[in-house]
DNA sequence: GGCATTTGCATAGCATGATATATATCCAGC
DNA sequence: GCTGGATATATATCATGCTATGCAAATGCC
């Protein structure tokens, strides 16, 4: 069966984007599962946010993740429910609400740094490494490369890999 | 205020090609309804395939199109209500409901085919024709020249340019 | 000081993708 | 021809993005 989104090319480009991002990040939060971190791949980069630049307030927040501001506000309750961040009014201007990494989500963005962070970014950079070309031209490399072995198995072989050589 | 998304790279390239697509999709839509075609922006690969194709089966159509049957079954709720495809059970398997484009649907296709869709698509085309380089690189500058210049005013230009050859 | 505007956040509702599961029909093997 | 598994579709529920809008606090102008 031909595949019409690829076929119309330039005019469905926006629906072709979408669906490989999906597709990416469906296969992220799996690799993000079977490391122990079991959260919603759209938190995290909330938490790399709060990470690399400190409390923030939620609009400051929607704007270094470049998402809208309700989505922000939105994916903020499953993190305070989780405990992984904290929030509290401000002194200076009682509108806004700091948030700020509680000590549990600190603890947890300093292991996904050491340890799946790398690996999600290992996987991903190889599917990537090979690609070559126009965008269209790359976006169907990509797309073959993420059919033909998917972040999980990507991870595992890297993993051998480098025990390999140990 | 930094753009997380951009500088994590790979490991947030999932977000960002959804993200991307969709202000890719949300302008398509804007330029569909600016020439008086007022769809879901979802809905036009569908009928780009039943336009190709000819009469599918709901589940032809979701490999066709490449989402999710569910998906595929509810757009199909709402291009029936606005009597653009029509469906009937299959003589030979009446699991099978057969999907054609309706005779609105069809003159709204061939229509789109000769106005619309071309111009979305040179719009698009010049977005991305200075491209070039590694996949994120050319995500980076797709961001900045959509920002820069929306599929909108492309259209606009282009319209005034070829308008001021003849 | 008081009122209009701006700003920060929350909520509601929609769009569009997904998976899981129920239902109906078909087919194969006995 | 019955029964069990396969297949086509629909429905329910979730995830993640959006815009529109309401409310509360701050700010600015008179």
């Amino acid at each position: 069966m031909h595949d019409v989104v690829k076929e119309l090319g330039f005019l469905t480009l926006g629906t072709r984007l979408r669906r490989i991002g999906e597709s990416l990040q469906a296969q992220t939060q799996e690799l993000l599962a079977n490391n122990g971190m079991d959260m919603p791949a759209a938190h995290f980069p909330l938490l790399a946010a709060l990470d690399r630049l400190g409390p923030l307030g939620v609009s400051e927040l929607s704007l270094a993740v470049g998402v809208s501001q309700p989505v922000v506000s939105r994916s903020l309750i499953g993190l305070e429910a989780t405990g992984l961040v904290e929030s509290q009014t401000a002194d200076a201007d009682r509108r806004v609400r700091r948030i700020r990494l509680s000590h549990q989500g600190h603890e947890l963005v300093q292991h996904a740094k050491q340890s799946v962070w790398p690996i999600i970014e290992a996987a991903v950079a190889q599917a990537c490494e090979p690609l070559n070309g126009s965008l269209l031209d790359q976006l169907a490399m990509l797309e073959t490369a993420l059919e033909h072995a998917t972040l999980n198995q990507r991870a595992t072989e890297l993993a051998v890999g480098s025990t390999a050589l140990e």
